[in-house]
DNA sequence: AATAAAACCATACAAATGTTTAAAACTTAT
DNA sequence: ATAAGTTTTAAACATTTGTATGGTTTTATT
């Protein structure tokens, strides 16, 4: 009695496909009519059960009101499809070189963000990379960026606007001494004043088309 | 007439925050009493106005049944901070270690995928690498790699499933011969054979956290 | 101020929907 | 074969919920 069985994990499906299509949930008496139950309760019964072990929960008395265990949806959820990378726009950066990774139905989200580009937020965007400065870090020529518009603080990997281009840097500030950065490339430099230059963000993360 | 009112605006807004929070829609009077409306039908007035605007559809006796309509959101949407890379994994890989990045407020975005994305399309999903066969091909371990469920061609990269552990070699199959594995890292034996061994997909991007 | 539009109130009704109780048929393992 | 669990049928019942009708108040526009 630990595992689904076979209707339990039919009407698991049927649940999640019911609501990817009309993004609500069925009724007890749809479901019924789907499995061509003749009675409610053989629903019931069944959604008992999976509330017992955990596969969904159901708030009593409200209609069409179910939540899916995301933790087990593996366990009975059919393959799909869907957008591998999405990385919405937040705003324009001065004088950089955004770049945008696909992203399909993400729009809307852009266009909130320049209507609202109200201050707290972060404004999130990507980046490619050009140079190899990095390339001790994992980071190679060509590589798309994920930064945040903020602050660097000590050790942050930053995308640094020199001479046009945007090569990522570490951001090394010790205590009380000025900001320098640093190239993760024997062949660079070790320093370089951090006057002079504008920090275009903050990397968070590396995403690499293969 | 043609813009959204205030109220309605905020009903909106009430909509989507309850469907994230909850998956499932408000009932019409779950919806009077946030607004402490005295009367059910100041709900229905500002539903049947923003349905008439297209923001929203709703089948008509069918309890807490609502559609956003998606090119309308950035018209009322409030800025929200969305998971930069959601990659969501659908379907259980066979002895794979599926790994789950978040994706908390972005069920809509998904429904309109859903539709877009007919069958026919691949099945899609994150692993995270273990090993360090890679290296190499600039692949540590702990990333995270975007995989696409179809057979391989010489030279893409795939994901084996081997000991219960999911590495990434090259494929190689020169014309007319048998397939083998190769790793990109010195240490490890060049080849491999594919018999016996489960190919989970073939990678299409790196993503790597900072 | 006049007018229209939007927003709201009050009440009632009908349909949709979840819930309950009782029992039978079917599977599966001991 | 027996027991235990699952699945199904049956028929009511109570509540939630969407809908309808008719009117009032507030807000914006001319």
């Amino acid at each position: 009695m630990k595992n689904l069985t076979h209707r339990q994990r039919d009407i698991l499906r049927f649940l999640n496909r019911y609501f990817e299509e009309t993004s609500s949930w069925p009724s007890i008496r749809e479901i019924q009519n789907h499995f061509s139950f003749r009675s409610t309760n053989s629903v019931i019964g069944h959604l008992q059960a999976l509330e017992k072990k955990a596969y969904l929960e159901k708030v009593s008395g409200r209609a069409r009101s179910f939540r899916l265990n995301p933790e087990k949806i593996s366990e009975w959820s059919l393959p799909k499809s869907i957008p591998l990378v999405s990385v919405p726009v937040y705003g324009a950066i001065a004088a950089g070189y955004p770049d945008l990774v696909e992203s399909t139905g993400v729009m809307d989200q852009i266009q909130v963000d320049a209507e609202t580009v109200g201050l707290g937020s972060n404004r999130t965007f990507a980046l490619k990379v050009r140079g190899d400065s990095m390339i001790d870090a994992g980071i190679f020529d060509g590589d798309r960026i994920i930064m945040e518009a903020r602050t660097p603080v000590d050790g942050d990997i930053v995308a640094a606007l020199i001479d046009g281009e945007t090569t990522l840097k570490r951001f090394m500030q010790a205590q009380g001494k000025s900001a320098y950065l640093k190239a993760e490339n024997n062949n660079y430099p070790d320093l370089l004043p951090v006057r002079d230059l504008f920090i275009q963000g903050v990397a968070t993360a590396v995403v690499r088309p293969l």
